[in-house]
RNA sequence: GCGGGCGUGAUGGAAUGGUAGACAUAUCAGACUUAAAAUCUGAAGGGCGUACGCCCGUGUGGGUUCGAGUCCCACCGCCCGCACCA
């Protein structure tokens, strides 16, 4: 009897695939192409569990369709350019690029264990040259096609540290190494017009049904596309040029009831205002503290600053509203002015509570409700309710059916119009940093802002940066900003800020079909390949990424990159969970967690005997270390373990739980069916045996449930049946043949989970070739019927009875076996019953 | 704050509106062993009962249905996203 040995089966088959190139990508008219991508990871140095979960999915879908006939793209690259490359840089010396580099290569060999059916000539990193410099040549194109533009922006400003922060780098308003307050300040950037594109990005969400409806609902809100009506309140005492203030409502019904209109810090009104009147100023500088998250805005103190202007109601002229300056108000959306209705909106009412503003009902649950509130009325617009200070339609209707009369009525008198807006807003993709794409545009004295000529990309980073003092260090760097203008010649700068990194992950999977072009892409590769039949990442980027990914294909497609009807450019998307594993912690002399290591932790003590806390599963993070790092477990186990483990005990899209004990169960599993393997190929090849047609019957059975759980990604319930059927074929008496076909079977329907494992068996049992290029199984239809079904029996709705019945037998003639049954008629104890409802092949209900 | 999701034994989870707890872990018992490990066999949601069986049970409270873990409403808890993290 042999061993399994992982770590000398795995090298030699991956050896196999690599030789014969198995999993090279090459055009081909004969196969139906399937084109399967993870989203790529960013080179952090260490894959982690949540790396070969992701891939071990995606390889799954990859190594099957190639079973079934598929010519299939599984390629893998890099999202390399980012902020944690500088911040290494800063923290531990060296240079980025030199760190990114490095990572790929230790990454990459990390990953290559794992056996993933990936075609690695396709390999590319953003940050290569070569990758950037086409995107550059991307950016030129999208700027001459009016899709990009530049404006004014807010960022977080450090006023110690002289820099632009991330969000991520904003910690309670404060920035992360100078601890300052953070301040918003606004910059001219770059924008992509992807609002010019809301209408379309979101009707066509519809057409995404392999898509999971919380993403198209997420983006969907993301989007928020709103019908309102959008009008102007002359103002008394205004500066000139502000006898207006436009605003834009989404409940023109609530009118009646508007007690005040609040403008944003950033509005025309309150930067006139700001420049003159020390108190505004003051005020605004006080809303500008604080990061720039919508979150921040969201949740800080309600402020509010009375103007002294006041408006004319456009209903009663002589009714006046003050207007304040309010910091909850987003410049970005609407017009940056709003009127509030503390009546009908929870921040408005208590904005109007704390400034002693009035609470005017404009419609209550009935009639004879009470108007006096203490909090905002808000119920759903679909509902009906009494409009006690209602202009327009009737009295009893809907907050739909109110506004549609609002705005009818509105329009109809002159007080500005029905609009529909969206919540979208364009996508700035400028970053004042230095490890990502330079843009590639020149500001010239003469010429003013030029793109830069396309014979001259790439433009590259200069590798001589000086990265230990905060900032920007392309903006200090000797010589690196100075060129020719493109247009007149003279000395000119380059633009210093790099590209959002977004960029560069919105157009990689269109990149894969032609990785190595002098061309962003080629048209017959694209056409060829696109779309992403399967697309599968993270729940985290149900938004930005995939939105922006979406918008580049349209904005390619626009500039002639890539090919009609790849708009959408990822066919179908699944989102998957995280690996997550518990915390183990103890208490230093000062009581603060000190955190341990799985492997230093054993039945809940460390080797000193300490008894460790131990604090339920969450997202593996270095900080907590609750880590297991795959590496050691291929080391252990081998890939297979932890390819098997990862699939096993969660569905793909939760979270699962790495444990010890599971990893362990894996390779026990893995074990047992080598040693069954082991076992069948040392039979007599012409011994005879009992139960053959029950073996093979219940192969097909698991041949039909692994193959549905593979294509709807019930990888667990799959696996779970594997286990049965290994257990059934462990126990079976049955001959040889029907054995050996059974073990080779079981290989085949575990291959795409345990590729090295099923080829080796497929091997050792004298199958042909490569088991990764045999045809997948099929199930025999016939196989699956059996003659007889088991039915349970409810009485009102209990359990009490079951019955074996002929599979087609006629439903009276259920109802009546059922009714004939003795534990029936002893529940029944003599009531006659109601109805019986008789779900063929499933259950009898007998109501009384 | 806003948007989205999730909640089932000791644990991870299974279950086209149709027998809740498949499969696995941990636990217990048995076989093998001098013993342990490994391996194999079996038990097992809670309660009552000698047993046939009965009652309760999918975060909480309601509702729809012959039938609800699944659909609807409200609440509680946890997780993800919020536009410069990737």
């Amino acid at each position: 009897m042999t061993r399994y040995t992982p770590a000398e089966i795995e090298a030699r088959w991956q050896a196999a695939w690599s030789r014969d190139e198995v999993f090279k990508a090459v055009r081909s008219a004969d196969k139906p192409k399937y084109y399967v991508l993870e989203m790529f990871p960013y080179p952090s140095g260490r894959i982690h569990m949540g790396h070969v979960r992701n891939y071990t999915m995606g390889d799954v879908i990859a190594r099957y369709k190639l079973s079934t006939g598929h010519n299939v793209l599984h390629p893998m690259g890099w999202d390399a350019f980012g902020m944690p490359a500088e911040n290494a840089a800063m923290a531990i010396g060296g240079h980025p690029k030199d760190w990114t580099y490095d990572n790929i290569s230790d990454m990459r060999a990390q990953m290559k264990p794992l056996g993933l059916s990936i075609d690695w000539s396709r390999e590319f990193a953003t940050c290569d040259v070569a990758y950037y410099g086409q995107q550059q040549a991307l950016f030129l194109d999208f700027l001459e096609a009016g899709l990009v533009y530049r404006k004014n922006a807010v960022v977080n400003w450090d006023p110690v540290d002289m820099t632009v922060l991330a969000n991520e780098q904003v910690e309670q308003g404060r920035g992360w190494r100078s601890g300052a307050l953070v301040e918003r300040r606004e910059l001219t950037q770059w924008f992509f017009k992807i609002s010019d594109h809301s209408e379309e990005l979101l009707e066509a969400l519809d057409r995404l049904v392999n898509w999971p409806a919380k993403v198209r609902l997420m983006q969907e809100n993301w989007i928020g596309k709103s019908r309102g009506l959008q009008f102007a309140f002359s103002t008394i005492d205004a500066p000139d040029g502000h006898d207006r203030i436009e605003v834009y409502t989404t409940r023109p019904d609530t009118l009646l009831g508007a007690s005040f209109v609040g403008i944003s810090p950033d509005h025309p009104l309150a930067k006139v205002l700001e420049r003159d009147r020390e108190d505004v100023a003051a005020f605004c500088a006080e809303c500008r503290k604080g990061g720039t998250t919508e979150e921040a805005i969201e949740t800080a103190e309600k402020l509010g600053f009375d103007t002294g202007i006041r408006v004319r109601h456009p209903f009663d002229t002589s009714h006046e509203l003050p207007v304040y300056i309010a910091n909850f108000i987003l410049m970005d959306y609407g017009t940056g002015a709003i009127f509030g209705c503390p009546a009908h909106d929870q921040r408005d009412f208590e904005f109007a509570t704390k400034y002693g503003l009035p609470i005017i009902a404009t419609y209550l649950p009935s009639e004879d409700s009470d108007e006096t509130l203490t909090e905002a009325y808000v119920p759903a617009k679909t509902e009906k309710v009494f409009y006690n200070r209602g202009f327009a339609g009737e009295p009893h209707q809907t907050g739909l059916e109110g506004i549609d009369a609002a705005i009818d009525f509105c329009e109809a008198n002159g007080i500005g119009q029905g609009v529909t807006k969206y919540r979208l807003r364009d996508w700035g993709l400028s970053r004042q940093r230095y490890w990502g794409c330079p843009i590639p545009v020149v500001h010239c004295e003469a010429c003013g802002v030029v793109p830069e000529k396309k014979e001259n990309l790439p433009i590259e980073l200069p590798y001589d940066v000086d990265l230990s003092v905060p900032g920007n260090p392309l903006d200090r760097h000797p010589t690196w900003r100075d060129t020719a203008c493109p247009s007149c010649g003279k000395p000119a700068r380059r633009e210093t800020d790099t590209m959002d990194t977004f960029v560069d992950s919105s157009w990689y999977f269109a990149r894969f079909t032609a990785p190595h072009a002098d061309t962003p892409t080629v048209m017959e590769d694209a056409a060829y390949w696109m779309n992403v039949d399967q697309y599968i990442g993270g729940i985290e980027h149900a938004i930005l990424h995939l939105l922006y990914s979406r918008f580049f294909a349209r904005a390619m497609r626009i500039t002639g990159h890539l090919p009609q009807g790849t708009e959408e450019p990822f066919d179908a998307l699944f989102t998957q969970g995280m690996v997550t594993h518990e915390i183990y912690q103890t208490r230093d002399d000062k009581g603060r967690p000190v955190y341990h290591l799985p492997e230093d932790v054993t039945d809940g003590k460390l080797a000193d005997g300490t008894e460790v806390e131990i604090i339920p599963s969450a997202k593996m993070s270095k900080s907590k270390k609750n880590v297991v790092d795959p590496i050691n477990i291929i080391s252990a186990y081998g890939a297979d373990t932890a390819r098997w483990f990862v699939l096993s005990d969660s569905p793909p899209e939760r979270d699962v739980e790495w444990t010890a004990s599971g990893a362990e169960a894996a390779f026990k599993h893995l074990t047992r069916v080598w040693n069954l393997c082991d076992r069948i190929g040392a039979m007599d090849k012409s011994a005879q045996g009992t139960g053959d047609a029950e073996l093979l019957r219940a192969m097909h059975v698991c041949i039909h449930d692994v193959t549905m759980g593979i294509e709807s990604f019930g990888f667990n319930a799959a696996i779970a049946k594997l286990y049965a059927f290994t257990a059934t074929l462990q126990k079976s008496k049955a001959g040889y043949t029907a054995q050996r076909e059974a073990i080779m079977t079981l290989a085949q329907l575990m291959s795409p989970m345990t590729p090295h494992l099923a080829e080796d068996i497929w091997a050792h049992q004298g199958g042909e070739g490569l088991i990764t290029t045999a045809p997948w199984p099929k199930a025999d239809e016939a196989m699956l019927v059996s003659d007889t079904v088991t039915l349970p029996i409810q009485v009102n709705g209990k359990r009490r009875a079951e019955i074996t019945v002929p599979a087609d037998m006629p439903k009276e003639e259920v109802e009546k076996a059922a009714l004939a049954d003795q534990a029936v008629l002893r529940t029944l104890d003599g009531a006659a019953p109601k109805k019986v409802i008789v779900v063929p092949g499933r259950i009898v209900n007998v109501v009384v």
